[in-house]
RNA sequence: GGUGAGGUGGGUGAGUGGCUUAAACCAACAGUUUGCUAAACUGUCGUACGGGAAACCGUACCGGGGGUUCGAAUCCCCCCCUCACCGCCA
């Protein structure tokens, strides 16, 4: 959620920055200073009656204690009639603070201005590629079909036992993803992002924190005897760690990183997008988190770019970086790069990571915020990144290390695995 | 899951209807003193929103939400959480 303060007082620059967003930015933002308007309007009159009412409330205390009853009891009627209409004031400025509220929940995050303009994935800015992409020759197979043929993922027997899009890995292919989950901790806390083991399920107070609730309460599992949610990233638990905290200025920036699964509804996705691993109601995930002062942010974004790059250059995949235009950002990114790998066998690049700015975004709802000595508070910002998706990591890998005999492992994850070829 | 006891500022903890503007102590910060370290002394010390150029003023917040009352940290109801014991259990 953007900052009424921002709106209020950068009016022009926020326009300017949500029209990347192809939406009508001046109709969302005026609005927002209306209804801000009517708050304030409406704060001032209950807090003008509320403030009578107490120091009536005072003065009847003081007569009780010297005896007054009798003018203790006229007071006592005068009070009762503001009281009428406090109720009504105090009703109106909770529904005025309300309808804000709502209100912004629609407004998305405002693009950085290095954000390329345009309307869909076409439009992104491509950074820069890195890698070779290997010459397969004709008999190259999709991941799916190597899945198969050495018995590594079994995808029926996770329709068997619970549904589409919840694949089983067996043997070698179990072993590899084990290995992955190690191999990307030990990169992430190398370059000291602290390990953490987090709740797999979340409450609605972590959802909206991090922005996975009111807005996409379709896309994550509830579990409604609890009222629990299925995390989709260990993005919502890992933030949501510092929901209503006040760290130094000296403690930034906070680095963590943890891996869990996510469970995502994804309704809606059909046909090629979907086959084999390329898109799956659960999946593992390495994720990385900072935590960090407004002033170094986007120093941090590209700090976390490079170490995703570096990861996949230890992988030695071919892979590209974008950076998302405005009409490709998801709702909460101020900022946002992605990471794909080729896919050879399917000739198609598969998004593997990314790695967003959320600048104050997510910690106005968290009520994230860090103290400079004895200063006022301010909201932080948050960045998050996968370091990396499992899935399509092992899609990238089957498809571009097979060779005629089998598939080769990267040398990074040998140590990890225990054996060099899968066959 | 059952029974009981609890939940108050960064921490400990007092406060059972108006003398609370939440005491006191500790921690933290600033200053004074001082061979050094330390100690002592003085002062500052929650958050959010609103008003104001500012000083400052107003309002709300004592786990969360409702209620009683002119007035609630305090009384009542519901929920959450913590601790102890019991039950169940990897």
């Amino acid at each position: 959620m953007l900052q009424i303060q921002y709106l209020r007082d950068h009016t022009q620059e926020a326009i300017e920055r949500l029209k990347k967003r192809n939406i009508d930015a001046a109709t969302a933002v005026n609005k927002a200073l209306e209804l801000d308007e009517i708050r304030r309007k409406a704060q001032q009159e209950s807090d003008q009656l509320l403030a009578e009412s107490n120091a009536a409330s005072k003065e009847i205390g003081a007569l009780m204690q010297a005896g007054k009853k009798q003018e203790a009891e006229i007071a006592k009627g005068k009070v009762a009639s503001i009281k009428e209409q406090i109720k009504t004031l105090e009703e109106a400025q909770l529904q005025s603070e309300n309808k804000l509220t709502q209100h912004l929940y629609t407004i998305p995050n405002a693009p950085y201005h290095l954000v390329p303009d345009g309307k869909g994935a076409e439009d992104n800015l491509e950074i820069r590629q890195s890698g070779t992409i290997p010459d397969l020759g004709a008999n190259a197979v999709p991941h799916w079909e190597l899945a198969a043929k050495y018995d590594l993922i079994d995808f029926e027997l996770g329709v068997k036992i619970t549904g589409a899009g919840f694949p089983v890995y067996k043997g070698k292919a179990a072993r590899l993803q084990r290995a992955m989950i190690n191999f990307f901790l030990d990169e992430n806390t190398k370059v000291g992002y602290q390990e953490y083991q987090v709740p797999h399920l979340v409450n609605e107070a972590s959802g909206i924190g991090t922005g996975s609730l009111p807005d996409k309460e379709g896309q994550m599992y509830h579990v409604g005897i609890d009222d629990l949610y299925l995390i989709p990233t260990a993005e919502v638990p890992l933030t949501n760690l510092f929901r209503d905290v006040i760290v130094k200025a000296e403690e930034l920036p906070i680095k963590l990183t943890g891996y869990t699964p996510c469970f995502r509804r994804e309704a809606g996705s059909y046909g090629k997008d979907v086959r084999g691993l390329n898109r799956l109601h659960q999946f593992d995930k390495v994720e990385i988190v900072q935590i960090q002062h407004p002033q170094n942010s986007y120093a941090t974004l590209e700090d976390m770019v490079n170490h995703v790059a570096g990861i996949l250059d230890k992988l030695k995949l071919p892979y590209r970086i974008l950076r998302l235009c405005g009409g490709d950002m998801g709702f909460t990114s101020a900022m946002t790069y992605d990471f794909e790998v080729y896919s050879t066998a399917q000739q198609r690049w598969l998004e593997v990571s990314s790695v967003s700015n959320f600048e104050s975004f997510q910690s106005n709802r968290l009520k994230l915020r860090f103290r400079e000595g004895n200063e006022k508070p301010q909201l932080a910002h948050t960045l998050n990144g996968s370091a990396l998706a499992l899935p399509r990591i092992m899609a990238g890998i089957l498809e571009n290390y097979q060779v005629a005999d089998g598939i080769n492992i990267p040398e990074v994850l040998v140590p990890y695995c225990g054996f060099n070829k899968i066959s």
